[in-house]
DNA sequence: GTATCTTTCGTAAGCGTTTACGGTGGCGTT
DNA sequence: AACGCCACCGTAAACGCTTACGAAAGATAC
């Protein structure tokens, strides 16, 4: 069994109460009492239990997240969220939802269930199950990197229409005419956003609707160097490929490569999201960024600044811009 | 405010006790009253606090997570133990010590506040502090892929020996004379063995004890690629790299590319962890293939096994052999 | 018709905290 | 001597749930 206060009181000599006034630092405890209790309290290595100091205060000081995966990407959104919310007293459970509706739902109710103050959500959007879910919790949430029209919320997200323009934009600039787009997720509001920013810069460019070219493809590395590996044996005129993400992106580079071709000379490449080995790969990956350290850092800001200002009632939707980072591989 | 079981006992008009029975599925319930408090907590979105539940249980069905940083390697870890929570009914409470030591502590502090009912722990190991707090913890806990000789404890690691031996066997078998090793965290067991892992194969093969070179980097990726980039300036008979894992591994590769070299035909690497890029890296990275996910599992479960027979005291210490994954690179 | 057993439910207590409120004793004031 | 005040601490109740125990009602037995 785990010391309680009981034990720390029946050692000092005082009732539970003081104890509790002694930890909080009320003002009507002596400074001799509370320095015996600290001490003993030392001693016996105890520790409170939240548990039931939330279910009084009605607060746990604990943010709860869900991200559809844990990759080098998600990381950072991760790392954002941890050095805010350390600052400001928080800890975090983090859940991962393997990019399954089915085990959403489950960790949004394992979430509410521990009561957490408020959730940052990164949400699968295989369908809109998790919207009535959302709608029926009374827990505050922020989406990261995510919207919907189907509920009005907070969310940071980066600019994915702006993010893909600049790929694609850049990708013409560099003299291609036809661009293929190899999109993970289109039924996610990211990648509807990010075909509709492919398609801007097709006709700001002036080019034809169908100098554009969109292939879906899983979300793994590997699966994205089959498609790539069949893509070129299949099309003569492939040579410029705007691609999901950097992970992905690597899994493109190898089929280009074994194909015997060269980036960017026969190929070029852009990814998403600049995760921090795109710079060290050889040739050096061009992408674009996304302040994903940023979007956890201020994702987790907006929903305690919420927490904390009970009032608070507006709604915070901020859209960071993602910037093109040129390198090597265009 | 939350719906509590008062609010159903209210609308059903039974008393609460009746409701927390009609959860839990205990026989002396009619069949009807279940179902109709099971009607009403759906249509009232109820869901039960799993914090007064485990304060009167004195089990949460969670356990704690400590890891050192949040990468593909860890990630892979964290999917073993995942996998393994779920299927027996256990949420996880994942934390990131920023390979900080006070963060480690405070860390543990935290989950014992949360009263997990066990811990999974990445050490930092840079001193031994967390060594005194564990020993006064009454949370049982499984080491991931560390051990130490200050603390009888069960753990699940990799034969880092055996390891790094294979890494650098292969290398001198290769026709290596001189072997660098670049070494990230020396202090910790797991640089302890690979480095006399490195040792052991240099002896075996009747190479001279400085045909081995160990040289300490940082575990950023920027840190290695500095670092080799150093170390081609300066040596003359640089031609065979183990690197500490394959994370820095690409760190390496980059330097050595931009110094115009080959690989492997002028300079060999090797990696370790066998992440899931390494495979499609061009050219693609020989490595030593850690049993990540494994890793996790096997710990997730002896952790468990142990929570529900409590009998069991028996030390459970898994050794997991790394395998020699020959790529491109060697 | 009484005794006994079953089924189905309620009452009371408690998990480890916090918070509102009340009480004691010592001191200064008049 | 009576009063009030302040510093310090205790008592009681509560948070939402579970568990041990008991009780009311119907069913069964003789």
């Amino acid at each position: 069994m785990a010391i309680t206060m009981k034990d720390i009181a029946q050692k000092a000599g005082v009732s539970v109460v003081t104890v509790s006034r002694a930890f909080n630092n009320k003002p009507d405890i002596s400074i001799k009492t509370k320095e015996n209790i600290k001490k003993i309290a030392q001693e016996l290595n105890y520790t409170p239990d939240a548990l039931a100091k939330s279910l009084i205060t009605g607060k746990t000081k604990t943010i709860g997240i869900v991200l559809p995966a844990m990759d080098p990407f998600y990381a950072e959104v991760l790392d954002g969220i941890s050095k805010e919310t350390r600052e400001r007293g928080y800890g975090v459970v983090v859940c991962n939802s393997h990019a399954n509706a089915d085990q959403e739902i489950e960790l949004l109710r394992f979430l509410r269930g521990k009561r957490v103050d408020g959730m940052l959500i990164y949400p699968v959007q295989e369908d809109s199950r998790y919207i009535v879910e959302l709608r029926n919790s009374p827990v505050p949430f922020v989406f990261l990197n995510r919207h919907t029209d189907e509920l009005k919320c907070d969310y940071v997200i980066n600019d994915n229409v702006y993010g893909a323009f600049l790929a694609v934009n850049h990708l013409i600039q560099r003299g291609h005419q036809t661009i293929i787009y190899i999109c993970a997720k289109p039924y996610a509001s990211s990648g509807i956003e990010r075909i509709s920013g492919c398609q801007k810069a097709i006709q700001e460019n002036g080019l034809s609707a169908d100098a554009l070219n969109v292939v879906t493809c899983g979300e793994t590395i590997e699966a994205c160097y089959n498609l790539v590996s069949e893509l070129i044996k299949q099309k003569e005129q492939l040579n410029a490929l705007f691609v999901w993400d950097d992970k992905l992106a690597i899994g493109a580079r190898k089929a280009i490569f074994e194909a015997g071709k060269q980036i960017p000379q026969d190929i070029a490449i852009v990814g998403y999201d600049d995760i921090e080995i795109s710079e060290f790969l050889f040739p050096s990956l061009t992408t674009i960024r996304q302040p994903s350290f940023e979007i956890g850092e201020t994702a987790a800001k907006i929903l305690i600044d919420k927490l904390e200002n009970n009032g608070e009632k507006e709604l915070k939707q901020i859209v960071l811009k993602p910037k093109l980072m040129v390198r090597e591989t265009t």
